[in-house]
Order: C-alpha cells, then structure tokens, then sequence
DNA sequence: ATAATACTTCGTTATATGGCGAAGTATAGG
DNA sequence: CCTATACTTCGCCATATAACGAAGTATTAT
C-alpha cells in the first residue's frame, strides 16, 4: 500500500508530472529541470527526491552534476505508471510546450546554463 | 493534463484507495462504503465525489439510496489505472482486511446496517 | 587552502487537503 | 401534510504540502 501511495502521491503534482515527462526523452541534470519549471533550485531538488523516493526516477552523479532518468522497466510499478502518463499525456499543450522548450535549453552549453543561480 | 492530475490525486489518499479497491468487488451503496471506513458519512461522501470527479467511479440512484461503483472500460484513462491499483494492491494486508471485513457487512440487512447515523 | 559551482537540507510561510458536525436536499412512509 | 432515512454541502479546524531563501555538503578550479 505504501509503495502505491508514494506512486501517486508523487503524480499528484503537476509540476512533478512535467519533470517525469521531461525525462521520457533521456536524462537531464537538474540545471536543466530547474530551467524548465521555472522553480527555485531548492523546490526542484525536493519534487526530484519525492519522484526518486517513489522509485520513478534514478540519479547518476558526475562530478559537480547530478543526472535524473526515469525508472528502467525492472521496477514494474513505477515503469507501468510511467508508460500511463505518457500515453496520456504526449499530446498535452503545456507538455509539448516544455519538450518545445526543452530542445532549446539543451542546445545550450553547461557552462552558460546555470545562470538560474546567478540571480 | 487536468483529466490526469484529477485521477492521480484523487488516488493520492489511502481511504479513497480503499474504497475503490472495495468497488472492484462489485457496486456498493454509501451506507456499506461508511461503515467499512469507519469515517463520518460527510467525510466519505466528499471523497466519493472526488472519486465522481475524477472518472473513476460512476453512480446510480434507487430511492433512498445511491450506489457507487467503478468506471467501466470504456473511461480508458480511468480503466487502465484501475487495472493498474487492482494489480498491485489485491494481496495487500490492509485490503485483504477490508474485504474480509466488507463480506461481513454485505451480510447485514440495509434496515439494519444504517445505526451509521444513529450514533 | 580558498573560492566557485551544483546541488540538497533546513526553517519558514501560505495554501491545499482531510477530518468532523450542523444544516440542506431528496425520497419513502405514515 | 410531517417525520425519518440516506445522502450531500457548508463551515470550521488541524495537518500536510509547495514554495522560497539561507545554510550546508560535495566536487572542481585556482
């Protein structure tokens, strides 16, 4: 019961679905979710760590930057869930915006990215 | 993305999980839902219209008394999930529980089974 | 070592949610 | 008609959650 709750609580967020669809196209760094919500660093980390507690997404870490990508299909709840929500979602506006968005954000180097703590 | 943020909160609570895995069983009217929570019958019928709210579950009228049950399949978004809760609940302690404990209240008459409000 | 970068954790605040009882609505029965 | 029953809606309170900035941690660069 447990493991669902945290499932769905974690997708009981729009904000949180935004950064799971984000990710069905490869991982990103959390300079790049930050980016792409709009959200202060420290609101994001949070939303990732509830995702990650879930077991809807996993972190590699290199160096200074910490990558985010989805659960792979071993974790059976999650990547069940995880194929619900794209199948339901791909076609949302805001969504299409954020991928739209995204291609833009990635064409941008590292380096120059993460003006979102130069504010 | 409205449509799917409705379904996943309205999932995000274990009462209304717990009354949604009841239904799978079969409608159920108010009455059976209250007594199995053992919450306020103003409580249980605020998270029912939640469930209403999102799709997941359709209603019917019959005098007094309404009953409740699961959206049928052809609610896709709402069906999948369901399968998806039936799935990875139905061996869950605290449901196996509930459905043990909702055999012994289908025994009750209607007549008798409503002392819900004769506190 | 010191400073900068890329996060995360902590503390606070505003809003959302879950709980209840009281009042309201609809139907059945006397 | 009036009363009882089976809910639902409303108003309130307590707790949970999302947001932020400040402080903390880990890694790289100087």
């Amino acid at each position: 019961m447990l493991d669902v709750l945290n499932i769905t609580k974690a997708m009981s967020d729009e904000n949180r679905i935004r950064a799971l669809m984000m990710l069905t196209g490869g991982e990103l760094c959390v300079c790049q979710i930050i980016e792409m919500l709009g959200l202060a660093p420290s609101t994001v980390s949070k939303h990732m760590s509830i995702l990650r507690q879930a077991g809807l997404v996993k972190t590699r870490k290199e160096g200074r930057w910490i990558y985010y990508r989805l659960a792979d299909s071993k974790a059976l709840k999650a990547s069940e869930i995880l194929r619900w929500l794209d199948k339901h979602l791909k076609n949302d506006k805001r969504i299409l915006d954020d991928v739209k968005q995204l291609r833009q954000i990635q064409k941008i180097s590292k380096d120059e990215l993460c003006h979102c703590y130069k504010s």
